[in-house]
RNA sequence: CGGGGUGUAGCGCAGUCCGGUAGCGCAUCUGCUUUGGGAGCAGAGGGUCGCAGGUUCGAAUCCUGCCGCCCCGACCA
């Protein structure tokens, strides 16, 4: 993508709304743009983010053993009478009517939804476990939406469903999101860490917060240093071992982690000092096992083994993609921007064109343009007039892990210089040996 | 939902107290020069002053009502 072609409208100050740092510079980055309290358009180098989060969400959902299918936003009233959250689930859920006064609802989450789909197929234990999944916009109706996108009201979620034939089942299934959770974050980038949690309004009686560090995070966290230390299953973990599985997450939840709400002081303050934690961080995911909360009302069972009719126990799984946003700009930023890692990166390189007119410079830019797009590697090309100090300044704010810098002196010497955006490194090289070095 | 702010050009702001027909910086457009850390000079365009009433010869400014947005708290993917 050339520059010069791509609608980035960046923003040289900031807007007087956005408080936090990634409030700020998805502002002047020209990611998005807000239409009311807590809604917002994604401009396109957002929306290349959140896809490439999306893209990184699914493929560990499948890996997991998720089908992935897509609900509607908008709801029957009559399905959330039937579990009895329509009254419960207050305000924060938006009600709607339609042209005939029938109640509908944009939906706040997809419980009731996915259990009466289950139920009008799945008949047997047979067919169970089941995982499914979809990604998709929610809305709910927060009393005080801020920080951007980092708690609007409409949103997008992944929200993953398990059913299974018995609460050891259930177990496997829970432990099975667990673990793709630990994966799905490290993929990222993220350091995250499982938290003990309260089940809150979606009920239950097992849950874990996944929560990532960042020092400008909304809750206050406490927990055991070691897991700072602790190591990630790779992409070869067996989903279908159920006390493999077992065994990582006794091990990941094994030291002392709690949010502010969950915090014990006590039992922490027993903890030796030098490995007592405490740090700001951010929830970025959410896992429940609620048992047969929905099920036993809204009648989702199968035929088990002994050819009684039992209800399924669930379990339901949530990552914020757009949240993610935000907490990834939390997590990866300095005073002059964004440093995306590079798995999220909108794109992966920029080379920027020192001197643009000039024909050496523009020879060269235009030939390590083409010869890394030909390698199918996401590369932005400033090609716009401006000047070399305006240049930087864009490709630091938005934060490109690798800026290619093609300038008349480098060239005199047949080089170019590689810059990493994660912590200023640079390297003179010559333009065969970037292209070299990019497609490791 | 309580408390506190705020609304004037795309963005950041001044002007409001003390009424006289709207200004600054950045951005944008044109021209020339410039090109390794947000360029310089010259010129130009752009605003129903959040909305609706009212007071007045005259309202961005005073009065009344409404709306939007932000921040702090209580609540949450």
């Amino acid at each position: 993508m050339r520059l010069s072609r791509l609608f980035l409208p960046i923003l040289k100050e900031t807007p007087k709304e956005a408080e936090i740092a990634s409030h700020r510079l998805m502002l002047r980055a020209g990611m998005m743009r807000q239409e009311a309290a807590g809604i917002y358009a994604l401009l396109p180098l957002g929306l290349r983010v959140l896809n490439k989060i999306t893209a990184i969400v699914r493929e560990e959902q499948n890996r997991a053993g998720g089908n992935e299918l897509l609900m509607p936003t908008i709801q029957s009233a009559e399905l959330w009478r039937e579990s009895g959250r329509y009254d419960d689930y207050g305000k924060e859920m938006l009600r709607i009517k339609d042209r005939h006064e029938r109640e509908m609802l944009y939906g706040p989450t997809n419980e009731e939804m996915i259990t009466e789909i289950f139920r009008a197929y799945v008949r047997s234990y047979k067919d169970l476990p089941l995982n499914l999944y979809h990604i998709q916009w929610k809305f709910r109706d927060e009393v005080r939406p801020r920080f951007g996108l980092m708690r609007g009201r409409e949103f997008l979620m992944k929200d993953a469903y398990s059913f299974d034939i018995d609460a050891a089942a259930a177990r496997h299934s829970y432990n099975r999101m667990f673990v793709a959770y630990l994966r799905t974050f490290a993929r990222m980038g993220l350091k995250s860490i499982p938290m003990v949690a309260d089940t809150g309004p979606i009920g239950g009686d097992l849950s874990h917060e996944f929560i990532i560090l960042a020092p400008t995070g909304e809750s206050e966290v406490f927990c055991h240093s070691d897991y700072l230390t602790y190591e990630v299953p790779d992409e070869n973990v067996n989903f279908e071992d159920a006390t493999g599985l077992q065994t990582i997450v006794d091990k990941w939840t094994s030291l002392y982690a709690a949010t502010s709400e969950m915090h014990d002081s006590a039992k922490f303050e027993a903890l030796p000092e030098p490995v007592r934690m405490s740090a700001r961080g951010i929830e970025v995911g959410h896992i429940f096992y609620f048992g047969t909360k929905y099920s036993e009302p809204m009648r989702a069972e199968v035929t088990g083994p002994d050819g009684t009719p039992h209800a399924v126990h669930m379990g339901s799984y949530g990552i914020g993609p757009t949240r993610l946003i935000g907490a990834l700009i939390e997590a990866f930023h300095d005073d002059a921007g964004i440093k995306w890692p590079e798995a999220v990166a909108p794109f992966r390189v920029t080379i920027l064109n020192l001197k643009q007119g000039g024909a050496d410079t523009d020879a060269a830019c235009e030939k390590l343009y083409r010869d890394l797009s030909g390698k199918g590697i996401d590369v932005l090309y400033d090609d716009t007039d401006n000047r070399p100090g305006a240049k930087f300044a864009t490709a630091d704010l938005i934060g490109i892990p690798w800026q290619i810098l093609v300038g008349p002196k480098g060239l005199a010497d047949g080089k170019v210089e590689l810059k990493r955006r994660s912590d200023g490194s640079r390297e003179l090289l010559s333009p065969e040996d970037v292209v070299a070095r990019l497609t490791l």
